[in-house]
RNA sequence: GGGGGGAUGCCCGAGCGGUCAAAGGGAGCAGACUGUAAAUCUGCCGGCUGAUGCCUACAGAGGUUCAAACCCUCUUCCCCCCA
């Protein structure tokens, strides 16, 4: 990477563009002032994000602040991809933590290259620099750790929000675990970041990471906040773990289906975290629904489309939306199926032919489907999962709203 | 080191010898309504079985009993108080 001079936008202009959508900026000043001084000297600002190295499977939720990141790219400024691999490696043996498993070297490498795949949809991959935190935490000795951990008390420590809460109702804390904020925090310091993103949960964090710089002597780090992007349940933060995510792998018409499964009250957060959608077209599209005059699904299709061309294509947001608006607005069967070959060979009862095809979790589960009404064939609901499936002529089976298949003979 | 409390299904949480596959809530699935929104209503919600039934389950291992999530012993883990 060259070191010349570069040439950034001006300050106005950068302030307006990076507090688009940000949730906290501690402090804005501080940010002018770093972002004032990387324009006199032509050095840019070094931006950095760490990432569990456990969950290479990024949705809409961490796009939001990778999203930021690449307006930090697109200023001019240097950003560093952080995985955070040492963490990672050492695990959590309290074994409260199922979302923290040991990994190993392999682990971490195949992990970092699934995260390139997805992260490089956003970011510029010449712009950006991944790093290892293992890098520098490998290195500590007893005496260099301990002398970090002087420079905190229990008692700030408990301060993090969900530190107090588990220690009030009596859920344990390991001591590992008090640490990882510190080791997160020194990660600043290593990589002499200028700012750090991450979502509002990770404020304190952050601001341990601007306080310990200041211990090392250098200046402390902007702590920039993104909100947290809401899941499609509209209940808790979107997170792999809860289901309730849009990812970015997923398939066109599945990313538009979770897109329109969203509470209209999150129409406008979608838009403003998610899409490239002007401030000012959100404002009307937020006033247009206020006034009630609109349906608020015609925006939330809309919202669908961006979504879907983002990270796809905008044909495929056409067809994705064509067989929405089919399956799910017109109640009709779409053309294009997919196919489920039969065969004499196969079991008759369809029972059987449901888990036989693995199309049922368990024969149980696919009884209680058929009970519920929840199975049709060409139309017509099954009520008896007893009842012989007729291979000689191809037709439509489906199962709930969303899964439909044509089943062909051989 | 001493004392006390606790570990229940995806989560929370009741049960404290038989009527327990285990109340209730949440989540989830399906159905009605609908805009795959919100709200509401209904059914389901460990596995196998056409059904009767069988199997696996209440931290783990043993034991008492005709019978144990519930009683006893040991083990593991967690929390609190005292030092």
């Amino acid at each position: 990477m060259s070191q010349q001079k570069r040439a950034f936008p001006p300050l106005n202009e950068q302030m307006d563009y990076l507090k688009r959508g940000a949730a906290e900026i501690i402090t804005e000043d501080d940010l002018e002032k770093k972002i004032t001084a990387s324009i006199k000297s032509g050095k840019p600002l070094i931006v950095k994000q760490g990432f569990d190295p456990s969950a290479p499977d990024l949705h809409l939720g961490h796009a939001v602040s990778i999203r930021k990141l690449r307006q930090f790219q697109e200023l001019g400024h240097e950003v560093i991809f952080l995985i955070g691999d040492f963490t990672g490696m050492v695990g959590d043996p309290s074994g409260k933590s199922k979302t923290r498993p040991r990994l190993t070297k392999e682990d971490v490498l195949r992990n970092a290259e699934t995260y390139k795949q997805q992260v490089f949809k956003i970011l510029d991959p010449e712009a950006t620099r991944i790093r290892f935190n293992s890098e520098w935490h490998e290195q500590w000795d007893v005496y260099g750790f301990l002398d970090l951990t002087s420079r905190l008390t229990v008692a700030r420590m408990l301060e993090r929000d969900d530190f107090s809460k588990r220690y009030q109702s009596g859920e344990p804390i390991s001591m590992l675990e008090f640490l990882y904020p510190l080791l997160q925090a020194y990660d600043s310091v290593a990589l002499k970041a200028d700012v750090e993103l991450g979502g509002v949960d990770q404020t304190f964090n952050l601001l341990l990471g601007r306080r310990i710089q200041g211990d090392f002597g250098t200046e402390g780090q902007v702590a920039f906040l993104m909100p947290l992007l809401v899941g499609t349940d509209g209940t808790a933060k979107m997170s792999k773990s809860y289901g309730n995510y849009i990812g970015f792998f997923d398939q066109p018409e599945d990313m538009y289906g979770k897109a329109m499964s969203i509470p209209d009250s999150l129409i406008v957060d979608y838009f403003t975290l998610t899409t490239d959608v002007s401030a000012e077209a959100i404002r009307e599209i937020a006033d247009a629904i206020s006034g009630g005059a609109v349906n608020p699904m015609d925006f939330k299709k809309r919202l669908a489309r961006e979504i879907v061309t983002l990270y796809h294509s905008i044909e495929d947001a056409e067809r994705a939306e064509e067989d929405f608006t089919t399956r799910f607005s017109k109640r009709e069967i779409p053309d294009e199926l997919p196919e489920i070959v039969s065969s004499s060979d196969q079991p008759k009862m369809i029972l059987d032919f449901l888990s036989h095809h693995k199309l049922i979790g368990s024969k149980g589960e696919g009884r209680r489907l058929i009970q519920g009404g929840g199975v049709k064939i060409e139309g017509e609901k099954v009520s008896d999962f007893r009842q012989e499936l007729n291979f000689s002529e191809p037709f439509v089976l489906q199962l709930g709203k969303r899964k439909i298949y044509r089943i062909v003979p051989k």
